[in-house]
RNA sequence: GGGCCUGUGGCUCAGCCAGGUCAGAGCGGCUGGCUCUUAACCAGCACGCCGUGGGUUCAAAUCCCACCAGGCCCGCCA
């Protein structure tokens, strides 16, 4: 086989079907989209910038990294057709604490309203509440080698980076109250400025109103007389005063920030979740109309959900963070689920990892053609998938493989010390690899974990044992300790023996053993697995069920 | 009130976004193999009018329309 052959065969396909964009994923289809509308618009395409919002109110979750993965995929993709490109990742640190997340300390609810870059880190690591939640996405972000430029919100105020748009805005609020009016119903902003001061006296946001713009001083009144949030009333202190827009005292009400954050930072793309759909709608307005500035280009997806269909969400408890992801699979696998589609709703749950993990290895299997794939569209789609989720840059070599739901029920019931070794040599001896690396290594701790958690041998339970079983047992148990160094094969035969001596069903008799010593009803061969775990500690647990 | 997603063998789902060996996978079930009887593995079998009805096309699970059934998001919180 030899390369040039298949580079040509290559063009041949890709003339002969034109549809095919690039690496053939969804992120080709969406950079050049994106690239197309620049022309028309006709903006510079020296440095083409994405963005992704990073919560930073709440427990990050899978959801929330999947904004900021699938932004570089889209940069990652840009920059594959030759454009400079360079993903923005931007905190929402001024926003207010809306509710405390289930789990964390109570005092927090001093501060609900207050901007989550001034609330002490309840964690004591970071310098501040917003900053330690940010830094779990961002963290996340490091571990999936996803390159990214760091933006604070509270920053960007601070500095005045959004300080052209913020005026520009609250000079036209009339006409965008009245607007968001028009677009969605919402007569809020008809009476009261998109923007949000922080009171001066109780360090509050949401809770003061902006009710007019100075325009000479570039200042706003407010007066601080409460607010509801998250469907709680909350009381306002009474404080009037007045905020300078120019700085960090307050900031712009979602409706209209992006618009600005956009224009300032001259961001051309920008996913989002349909939960904000009609934010982006407005701020696409915004931008447009009052900014001068045509808006990013957009895909909407739709949310993560868990397996009994809620959204996974940041106050709920059910959150589902990268890190968890990261316990029990490889940073692919998670970069498969981000960069497989965009469309559709997925149920998801650490249950689905094995599914990913094994996927991944499928992918790998085509993309370094031990798997053929005829359709050449598929063929071609695949390896774009393998090359976004590798960032571009695929290993020479694929990696060692083995079903990860075989390596987590090996690692259920290995012994605990030298678990990995343990797993490693029952692979070699089904065949199922022939070597081990340190990657597969680390595939095997993960499965390990995954196990721990997950698999159904956690699940033990007293065993019932018939009076016939009993005595089987009791007479295997005999055995073992009278022979503790047995062969594997002696003490396999000696259960088939207690089982005919009894007039039990072997399988009964084994179903009982395992249940025992696994907790499952069928498990690896009991002779050879006695002997791993050591007989005494095996007759034990045997014994020790028999006295219950 | 507005918007979106899903509906594929017993179960869980992939495939749909750029129509054509796509009717698939895993689990479960069944049969057989691995020197008998447990795991794993291997070979094979059964099970599907791809929600319903129209349309576009040489060709539709895939595109369009309508409808039915689930679910999600938004509705003056952000």
């Amino acid at each position: 086989m030899n390369q040039e052959n298949e580079n040509e065969n290559e063009e041949e396909i890709v003339n002969a079907n034109e549809k095919i964009i690039g690496r053939g994923t969804w992120l080709d289809k969406v950079a050049e989209d994106l690239v197309e509308r620049e022309k028309k618009l006709g903006r510079s395409l020296s440095l083409i910038r994405v963005e992704s919002g990073l919560g930073a109110s709440g427990i990050p979750h899978v959801g929330s990294i999947g904004d900021a993965v699938r932004a570089y995929g889209v940069r990652q993709a840009l920059k594959d057709v030759g454009y400079n490109s360079e993903l923005i990742a931007y905190s929402d640190d001024m926003d207010g604490l809306r509710k405390v997340p289930v789990g964390l300390p109570e005092w927090l609810n001093d501060y609900i309203a207050h901007p989550v870059s001034k609330i002490p880190d309840p964690f004591g690591c970071h310098s501040s509440y917003g900053a330690h939640m940010s830094s779990i996405l961002t963290d996340g972000l490091d571990k999936l080698s996803v390159e990214y430029k760091f933006q604070s919100g509270a920053e960007a105020y601070r500095k005045g980076l959004l300080a052209n748009q913020v005026v520009k805005i609250l000079e036209n609020s009339r006409l965008i109250g009245e607007k968001i009016s028009e677009m969605l119903g919402q007569t809020k902003f008809e009476d009261v400025l998109p923007y949000y001061p922080v009171c001066g006296s109780c360090g509050r946001i949401y809770v003061a109103e902006a009710y007019r713009y100075e325009r000479e001083e570039k200042k706003v009144l407010y007066r601080c007389r409460g607010a509801e949030i998250a469907h709680k009333k909350i009381e306002g202190c009474g404080h009037e005063g007045e905020a300078d827009v120019t700085k960090d005292q307050g900031k712009l009400s979602w409706k209209s920030e992006f618009a600005a954050r956009w224009a300032a930072l001259d961001i051309r793309f920008e996913a989002y979740g349909k939960d904000i759909a009609d934010s982006v709608k407005v701020n696409d307005w915004i931008a447009e109309a009052v900014l001068n500035y045509p808006p990013p280009f957009h895909v909407k997806y739709e949310m993560f959900l868990d397996k009994s269909g809620k959204k996974i969400s940041k106050s709920l408890g059910n959150v589902f963070t990268p890190q968890a992801w990261l316990t029990y699979g490889t940073p692919q696998s998670l970069l498969l689920l981000m960069y497989k589609r965009i469309a559709g709703t997925r149920n998801l749950s650490v249950e689905d990892i094995p599914t990913y993990m094994d996927e991944y290895d499928a992918l790998e299997d085509v993309y370094f053609g031990k798997v053929k794939e005829e359709n050449p569209a598929k063929l071609r789609k695949t390896k774009g998938l393998y090359e976004y989720i590798n960032h571009l840059n695929p290993p020479k070599a694929p990696s060692i493989h083995a079903s990860y739901r075989l390596i987590a029920q090996i690692a259920s019931v290995a012994p605990k010390e030298g678990r990995t070794d343990y797993v490693i040599e029952r692979l070699k001896s089904y065949r199922a690899i022939k070597e081990a690396d340190e990657a597969f290594r680390e595939k095997v701790r993960l499965a390990a974990n995954w196990a721990d958690e997950f698999s159904k041998t956690t699940e033990k339970t007293k065993v019932e044992l018939t009076p016939v079983e009993r005595i089987a047992v009791a007479q295997i148990v005999d055995f073992i300790r009278k022979t503790p160094k047995a062969e594997a094969e002696t003490i396999q035969n000696v259960i088939f023996e207690a089982a005919k001596t009894n007039s039990i069903p072997p399988t009964d008799l084994f179903r009982a053993m395992y249940r025992i010593l696994i907790g499952t009803n069928r498990g690896p061969r009991l002779g050879t697995y006695i002997v791993d775990i050591g007989t005494e500690r095996a007759a034990d647990s045997l014994s020790e069920q028999l006295d219950q």
